[in-house]
DNA sequence: GCGCAGTGCACAAACGATTGGGCGGAGTCG
DNA sequence: CGACTCCGCCCAATCGTTTGTGCACTGCGC
């Protein structure tokens, strides 16, 4: 279609701006530039104002850009933090990246973002190439709750910080998931619910963990416990959802609500609730969590628990940041928000 | 909660390997182990098989991962690229993303990947970031149909490829758009309908364009032209689709049917044939664009013409490679793939 | 007039990798 | 036995940046 390009190449990547090309024209050395392009804050040494105004000119002129690879040689900090997440598909966890790499950006860093599908040889695969990179820190938002996975960077010294996902004694950003679980089953013991099963999430994290524990902890202390067999694992996404809505719904007489710790299994469960013949927030209320933008689209808008996925995000990264600059720093939990709609109603029996 | 780390650092970020470590403990020089390990196609002035065999097992043994800055200031070349999409949010193009970085990744790339948010100003401040990186060639998942924003690129010498959406003229992979609209109109042609409207996406994206002109092309063939005011903009996102549909069903007639060029425009629509009280499928039959894996698990599954979504991230990344290596390439078009489901019936009047 | 402090630069050595060139030694051939 | 070839390896320069140290000059005090 548009074949190759022809030989009378029109741009021929034309020579960079280095720090030698801006010390010849504005015929000083090449340290005099390195040290008056530097950042304010380690402004030793400095120029006569006259020659710094010339040199800064010049270099803004040619839009010089320092080259990374060079300073990364020197200073031994590539400003490369890289990112693991289970799957950047997953709009939870590519709105947490979309945070981090906010951060990062205002920052002077760049990041690498990889999938790990929650595969442990994939995650240590994955985790090598990031290394070999010479990353500077890692951002994960894969962290199993029991912390494997991360002896390799603890081994290497590497800072990394846990987003979305925690895991006791690892430095981490979440939401408070537990308070989230609570919040969720509040809302349903309001509106009379007793009866209510649980979409659990993967056992292996404590997003699915904390949510489902602190939603069962709150059922408990009101007096309705909830049976072992209303509570089911489950993928986080909408097939997943709608696999364990499917085994919950169809043993023993309906629960009259079900609690959901992702959106997406929560919108598999109202698919699941559909093909029953019944109305989700009528018949059978459905609680979800994270409130994805396309929650309130919905036909039956979701009732869910809001998490400051961005915020986890951005804050997850100066949690990094504040390790790499050796600064103090300590673990957050961030409040989460019931948020009511549609998909909740009153308890019908 | 965790404090700063304690002062007796468990592992403080041991001495790199280098060439230098390996060279001194085989006893050669490091330019001997440079070649010996570089990749075998440029393997000249060999070692003999005994330290080339020595050579390696230190470096296995030692884990050695060459530093891709040295690498990168010596032979100007690091081995990353840049990818642009719209948002890393939608679903679509992360899952292009996915096919990029899995190309990229088995050719010993790495990539930065950054929101445009399909503004102006943040696409050509993202690109400066790249540059800045001194990727090898970017590609582009967010192009205006007008090639508009290519300019620096061009200008500066970098190769890139487009994804998703072409412009002409311009390198790129992408589904074959206006087929694939095409395939939606047979589709409701088959069935009977003639009084259909288009939710058409962003008139400056050739996706939005192309699969809308293959629609009423079809239609028009067909003896059945689509009015002007059947036919309304909208974005790519759930709120988008509503919006266009709640325009379009209350104005005139009800159509039986809708296209939208997005499945989430498509849930969209759904939602407002819902509100209505219709339900998709009968009294309006619905159809999208990409199939994405929620469009099966919806209540009302979606019929959708399926993109080779990830595919086309592959092989996006193949064209920019070969255009870094200077190996000739050509732009490709992809078959999309009707997809019927629920969401579509007979024509009702 | 001399010493001294301070200013404004320059010099040079790294960081880790690649690569053209050179140099001994062994093998080949006449 | 000498010349030539080729093998296997080393030398040194280079990419762009940062940074410890040194040097010349100015201006000041005594």
């Amino acid at each position: 279609m548009d074949g190759p390009a022809d030989d009378t190449d029109p741009s021929p990547r034309r020579a960079p701006v280095t720090l030698r090309t801006i010390a010849e024209l504005a015929g000083v050395h090449v340290t005099t530039v390195s040290r008056v392009l530097a950042p304010p804050a380690q402004a030793v040494r400095t120029s006569s104002p006259e020659t710094a105004q010339r040199i800064r000119e010049i270099a803004a002129d040619l839009g010089y850009r320092p080259d990374p690879h060079g300073r990364a040689l020197r200073t031994n900090r590539s400003h490369l933090v890289g990112v693991l997440v289970p799957r950047l598909a997953d709009l939870v966890l590519a709105t947490v990246y979309e945070g981090v790499e906010d951060a990062a950006g205002r920052a002077g860093y760049s990041t690498f973002v990889t999938n790990s599908q929650d595969d442990v040889a994939r995650r240590a695969d994955r985790t090598d190439m990031l290394l070999a990179r010479r990353v500077d820190g890692v951002v994960l938002g894969d962290a199993p709750v029991d912390g494997s996975s991360l002896g390799l960077l603890v081994e290497r010294g590497v800072p990394y910080a846990l987003v979305s996902r925690r895991a006791p004694g690892h430095p981490s950003v979440t939401c408070d998931d537990l308070a989230g679980g609570r919040l969720a089953a509040e809302h349903l013991l309001a509106l009379g619910h007793r009866d209510v099963a649980v979409v659990a999430g993967e056992p292996y994290t404590s997003t699915g963990l904390d949510r489902t524990g602190g939603f069962l902890a709150a059922f408990a202390e009101a007096g309705h416990p909830v049976p072992d067999h209303r509570v089911r694992r489950s993928g986080f996404d909408v097939r997943g959802g709608r696999e364990a809505a499917e085994a919950l719904l169809s043993t023993g007489p309906l629960p009259t609500a079900v609690f959901a710790v992702n959106d997406f299994a929560a919108i598999g469960v109202m698919g699941a609730v559909r093909d029953r013949g019944l109305t989700p927030g009528r018949e059978v209320s459905v609680v979800g969590f994270n409130d994805v933008p396309l929650a309130a689209e919905l036909p039956v808008a979701l009732t869910t628990v809001r998490s400051p996925m961005h915020e986890m995000g951005r804050r997850g990264f100066a949690l990094l940041l504040a390790q790499i600059e050796g600064r103090p720093w300590s673990s957050e939990l961030l409040d989460p928000e019931l948020v009511a709609r549609a998909s909740t109603g009153p308890a019908q029996r």
